[in-house]
DNA sequence: AATGAGTCCAACCGCTCTGTA
DNA sequence: CTACAGAGCGGTTGGACTCAT
């Protein structure tokens, strides 16, 4: 027996909003806000949608604030710099753009910039090292305002800065990216929560998740849960330098390895493995 | 002018997660 | 603990638009 269907789909409208159901719509909202309940909203403000249709125009096009148009090159840089680091977590990575939609930004990504990022070739200027990643995608990754100011606030006020020694391999931390998601309203704290518990040896430790198993959400929880795998390469968002650029290279991933992920499609949850899924329920320990 | 290919983006689909009874 | 409903997410699709031939 499959799902049942979260509407009444023979009485719902599909397709393109009229001019009419965005007011009726807009109206509505501005009046009495969703009532905690989308799927009863539609009935309610008299529109022949469904309650996951109103949410999606609303989120996507109608509600305040929307930003509409040309993307920046800092949304641009900002935009590659976490797919590189969180991979295809859109919503995620919107939190970063005030006025952007998951939506708008996978649909950049998707139609422009991908393609924009597989044109460029290896010679590039201000290349920091050469076998690395010393490419255009290292110089969009060097991450600019505003999106490196509240970074770099991260980075500052942050006391520590983790090495994670996991058994054969050497893995590096820097509280930066945690305190960015777990400071960020949008995603944490539920995104970012860890504690500080200590090891057998009275190490402290920092855990992702709880108890025994840590949450498996597909957002930001899970990519610290991977992120510490043993067996993949760590993020490393260091130091940044005075421009709000990293110093280090926040990957260590080529511009080709990434470019083979993305023209082999296996850019996404299940196949971007710098740190996407697998491990989902892994409980993982941070050393500090 | 016709048309086919390519591009873009709004919207849909189906899945997972979360909260609650 | 389980089942269920709603919310949210990412992947995909379909149609409008643009451009080249």
């Amino acid at each position: 027996m499959g799902r049942a269907p979260c509407c009444d789909k023979a009485n719902v409208k599909k397709g393109p909003w009229s001019p009419e159901e965005d007011v009726q719509l807009k109206e509505y909202m501005e009046k009495h806000g969703t009532g905690g309940n989308w799927i009863a909203l539609p009935q309610k403000a008299g529109l022949k949608r469904c309650g996951k249709s109103c949410r999606l125009r609303w989120l996507n096009y109608l509600r305040p604030n929307i930003k509409h148009g040309e993307f920046t090159d800092d949304e641009d840089r900002i935009i590659c710099s976490l797919f590189a680091s969180i991979g295809s977590r859109w919503s995620i990575i919107a939190s970063q753009l005030p006025g952007r939609t998951d939506n708008d930004i996978k649909n950049y990504w998707n139609t422009k910039l991908k393609k924009k990022l597989l044109r460029m070739g290896p010679s590039i200027p201000h290349q920091k090292k050469p076998n690395s990643l010393s490419s255009n995608l290292q110089n969009y990754y060097s991450i600019a305002s505003p999106y490196s100011s509240s970074l770099q606030t991260h980075i500052s006020s942050s006391p520590y800065e983790y090495q994670c020694n996991n058994n054969n391999s050497s893995n590096y931390y820097s509280t930066s990216f945690t305190s960015l998601i777990s400071s960020n309203p949008c995603v944490g704290p539920m995104h970012g929560d860890y504690n500080q518990v200590k090891d057998s040896n009275n190490s402290n430790l920092i855990m992702f998740g709880s108890e025994a198993s840590t949450c498996s959400s597909s957002d930001g929880s899970n990519y610290f849960s991977n992120a510490v795998d043993e067996n993949q390469k760590i993020l490393m968002i260091n130091g940044s330098d005075a421009n709000g650029c990293f110093s280090e290279n926040p990957l260590d991933y080529s511009i080709e390895e990434i470019k083979q992920l993305i023209s082999t499609n296996n850019v996404g949850s299940n196949n971007l493995n710098f740190f996407v899924d697998e491990i989902k329920t892994e409980e993982k320990l941070m050393y500090y």
